[in-house]
DNA sequence: GCAGAATGTAGTCGATGTCAACATTGAAGG
DNA sequence: CCTTCAATGTTGACATCGACTACATTCTGC
């Protein structure tokens, strides 16, 4: 986990080295293991080896630290999806297709990290960074959605709707331990691909019958 | 709100008579307003007006609270779907359609409830109960998209899937604040006419194309 | 090197969860 | 009616946490 630890000296050194991002990468663990709740300032300083008053050097309070944490989320989220798109052919089914499936293979692979992201205490007290980035990522999603979209007349609004819709979703259920203790054992890569299926043969559906 | 603060001598009578219900309610609504870290035993019974110890007496813990609001949402939610589908035609589709309906109009009618009940710190410590009210409920629907199921052959499990993940994810989109703000406003009743008429197309679906 | 910024430490305060001991009420049975 | 006792609420206490202040150490630009 934390390369840090490995070195000579570790601990008794004055400065850290990589406090704040240790924090937020032994926060994202704690979350992971025990939830939001289980998430202390003190108790991270502690993991960590330094003194409990450390963290307030890098986040004014708790909720910061968590606001850190869903940025952080956010970011590799968009890059893995940016990642695909990039690696991927120039069309646009082709790159709908592979947003949508990262999106859903990192939400199955990173469950803690995906449910610190989706969590509201966690988003809650965000900067508004974060609502811009995930604003800009909506919007690559809906121009991908339109370049893809195989009718027109459609609102795009509500289309967008329901790929966000569905990705969401997915990702929670595929991710939430509540839901798949419940919901019973699904191979993600057989979900991912009939979500992801669907998002297409969706796309730009213009009036279904009821 | 709370009925017993109209009655005469509110608040200066022993017993409060129905504390643990108003704790739960005043719950919800605190989560409702400012999430669930906000929710302290201590500030719910400043807000009802009883001693800091109080709530002990009904919740042995903060947690156990937090278990008892998410067991009282999903008997709401449960309730709601189940009162739509009985004062329903007796016809599998029809079924299937108010079910999915009345599951999407509760989460929008009750976001701050919703929500609770979604979110993970409030789920993580739930008693086994609530699992199995939830297996519960899972099975009805089931069988109900199995009545409704048009084509046979389908791994009904996957099925199942879908289903659960665009009910969550709509509601989800629905409630969250954080996306009803990037996404845009969508009608409600759009919104979910779209994703029940979508899940009755999908019903069943074998092979999509890829 | 050296001055100041950056970072970490130590101490403190109010608020919280939880526990134990005590007080009050309501209900069941004589 | 009255006594008893379980249910419920109160008071007090303790450890922990977030947040603040003052101080110590290290890093960096000049």
């Amino acid at each position: 986990m934390s390369t840090l630890k490995d070195e000579p000296g570790y601990g008794r050194r004055y400065h850290h080295g990589g406090l704040r991002e240790a924090l937020v990468e032994r926060a994202v663990a704690v979350i992971g293991e025990a939830g939001v709740d289980a998430v202390s300032l003190r108790g991270l300083a502690r993991d960590l080896g330094v003194s409990h008053a450390a963290p307030a050097r890098h986040f004014a309070s708790r909720d910061a630290l968590l606001a850190a944490v869903a940025e952080d989320g956010v970011d590799r989220l968009v890059a893995a999806t940016e990642a695909a798109v990039a690696a991927c052919v120039d069309d646009p089914v082709e790159q709908l297709k592979a947003m949508a499936s990262a999106y859903l293979r990192w939400a199955a692979e990173h469950p803690a990290h995906y449910n610190a992201v989706r969590n509201p205490e966690v988003t809650r007290h965000a900067h508004a960074s974060l609502g811009a980035k995930m604003s800009a990522f909506f919007a690559r999603q809906q121009s991908a959605l339109l370049a893809a979209q195989s009718r027109s007349g459609v609102d795009p609004g509500l289309t967008m709707f329901r790929l966000v819709a569905v990705l969401v979703g997915t990702a929670t259920v595929m991710a939430d331990p509540l839901y798949r203790n419940v919901i019973g054992k699904v191979a993600t890569s057989d979900a991912i691909e009939q979500t992801v299926s669907a998002v297409l043969r969706d796309r730009g559906a213009a009036d279904p019958d009821a």
